[in-house]
DNA sequence: CAATTATTGGCAACCGGTTGACAAATGCGC
DNA sequence: GCGCATTTGTCAACCGGTTGCCAATAATTG
């Protein structure tokens, strides 16, 4: 091999040049204690443990960093540490628009505690989930399980391992966040009961599906309350497709009104009856829940069981975050008398658009 | 503090206990060594490079990892590799629907491919992206700008780092998806003066928006095209508020069929127009652009040009794992003429729904 | 059966921080 | 000026894999 005559040509004689590590060059602490003048050691506690070197030293190194353009490994700090900033968020389904908000109130929280959101889907699964979930753990501080699939004994287990907080359901032991029913449903029955309905059918979610349980138990009891006659159907899907095909079965069951476990299902009954000629609400009443994105859309605009899920999100990320941080109480709790850990309880609240009103005599 | 009697109690006695690093007890391949009475690295290599053992030193080791539930510690491991299966996925905005999709796409296709995605978003912003991009550049293999709003020098200068696709814009010697709207928007053209139009307004999108030019180049083509008047309008914010907000623009323009730089700006456009008391689409045409999610709930639902979202997000992940995988060509060419590496072309088609269709006589 | 070559396994250094233990330097009161 | 308590800095081990290099072993061949 030859020298390399011109300066630049170094470049052309090795292989290509590979993409670095980390972003530019990727300065070390070694090289800011060089620059610094002191032990690389005295460098990594400047930059970690506040006052635990003198200003002076603190200072010498802080700009040594800027000068260097220094950043972190975090591989090198995860390793010892296991420290990662790091959190993850598995959803049932990504393209269910509920957990958008869910998905977007976690990232904000996230990103404004310096922390960066890992996503992973379960496709509504039990055991992609606890895959998920597994895999993930090896990479995060803590996990944010959004309508869990899997059963409560799988949560715990995850729970043991690493700061678990679950959003839509509650398992004893774990920090949960979920919407409270009762106040948007008994708003939402007593108006389907002032405006003349007798007979209420529930549409049904997931098996597997706390919320969904909740749900209706709530429209069980507000209308055992209203004096109203609740019927509960199966749907197979949580979905718009879903709705569509759960029309013949509410059509069946000779209800007035009817509340699905969530306004996809809404939607797609709302659609699917409108096909048949039905008018809505002159005819039949329709209300879902969740409010989600585009349920304002809908011709008549749907009327909606609204939680609060931007605010889930965030509330989960937010107990996340502080129980990495000040490691409270509640660990205590989890390996004691297994009671809930926290739960973070948001309100739920009737938002009254077109689909649900007055029933019209049959013409 | 009395002693503990139970045997359980032990859980008290000393510090609480700490969640473990990973997952359930950690393994190493020491362990493993261990039980399989073999070297360490003679276990990372079978677990990692294929045929580089013995057929039965592999199965010894593989069943001993098996019985131990090894997995591998991905800091351990990214810390002298540098590689992470992991990449990042930066949007514009977490709320737009437009985006969902897309996140949807490259997540089913990383986890297809034993890759975890990394969200993060730039809220629309040109810094706030190139600080998301820095922070993220240092733990993923590779990166997905979907519609950047950052300049084009800096992301070819992210690119220099590390492997980059970008979705909806094309930047010179970066990998790029961009669907190709001529085909779709000429079809809405063509429809729109087949149903008797003369004058098209654009509401464009934000003005660093690479999409939102090709857009409004290819409506002005089409409708040179066809003979028709074509009118920009600006927006202040790509959302349904914003479509809200250049209802009043709108009509002044005088124009009797409108494209919008997206779906949402054409539902807050509708509602504000139907708001306003006009019917849609017997006095006013209108188009958007994507097919997003709800796009089909509006009344009357709405006509669109369709960018397959999905599809875009699922290809950048693909082109950007091949990439990472076959370290190909392209890098080369990068360092080259400065040619663009690769660009995967998506056919966009219009979706005739009811917002748009002929003009019906002043009443 | 010995010599040569192809495989396979082992050693040790390294990736880049973190942290406990300890020594040096500093400040303090007497 | 001396002894003691603090503060500040240094050393070295460690986190858990990866990989270049060399030696040992096995397979191949003459």
């Amino acid at each position: 091999m030859t020298e390399p005559k011109t300066p630049d040509a170094a470049a052309t004689t090795g292989p290509v040049k590979k993409h670095s590590r980390a972003g530019k060059s990727s300065a070390t602490i070694y090289d800011i204690a060089k620059v610094a003048g002191v032990n690389p050691s005295t460098v990594s506690r400047a930059l970690s443990k506040p006052g635990r070197v003198s200003a002076k030293t603190q200072k010498l190194i802080e700009d040594a960093a800027a000068e260097l353009n220094y950043q972190v490994n975090p591989f090198a700090r995860a390793l010892p540490t296991g420290r990662t900033n790091t959190f993850g968020l598995i959803v049932a389904d990504i393209t269910n628009p509920t957990f958008f908000d869910i998905i977007r109130g976690a990232e904000t929280t996230a990103t404004q505690r310096d922390y960066t959101l890992v996503l992973a889907e379960s496709a509504e699964s039990g055991v992609t989930e606890l895959t998920a979930a597994r895999r993930m753990m090896a990479t995060v501080d803590g996990l944010i399980l959004a309508s869990p699939r899997m059963d409560d004994d799988d949560i715990r287990t995850i729970a043991r391992d690493k700061p678990v907080v679950v959003i839509n359901r509650e398992v004893d032991g774990v920090p949960c966040v979920v919407p409270d029913v009762n106040k948007g449903i008994s708003e939402a029955v007593r108006s389907l009961a002032a405006n003349g309905h007798h007979k209420v059918a529930f549409v049904a979610g997931p098996p597997q599906s706390w919320m969904s349980a909740r749900r209706w138990e709530g429209v069980q009891a507000a209308c055992e309350w209203s004096r109203l006659e609740a019927v509960r159907l199966e749907s197979t899907k949580p979905t718009v497709d879903g709705g569509r095909q759960v029309a013949r079965d509410v059509r069946a069951s000779g209800a007035t009104a009817v509340l699905t476990y969530n306004d996809l299902l809404a939607i797609g009954l709302m659609q699917e009856l409108q096909a048949a000629g039905m008018v809505i609400p002159d005819q039949i009443s329709i209300v879902g829940f969740d409010d989600i994105f585009g349920a304002d859309f809908t011709t008549p605009p749907l009327t909606t069981v609204r939680s609060p899920l931007g605010e889930c999100g965030a509330g989960a990320a937010t107990l996340l975050l502080d129980l990495l941080h000040g490691d409270l109480l509640n660990r205590d709790l989890l390996h004691g008398a297994g009671e809930p850990a926290v739960t973070l309880r948001v309100e739920t609240e009737l938002v009254l658009r077109g689909s649900s009103g007055r029933l019209l005599p049959v013409g």
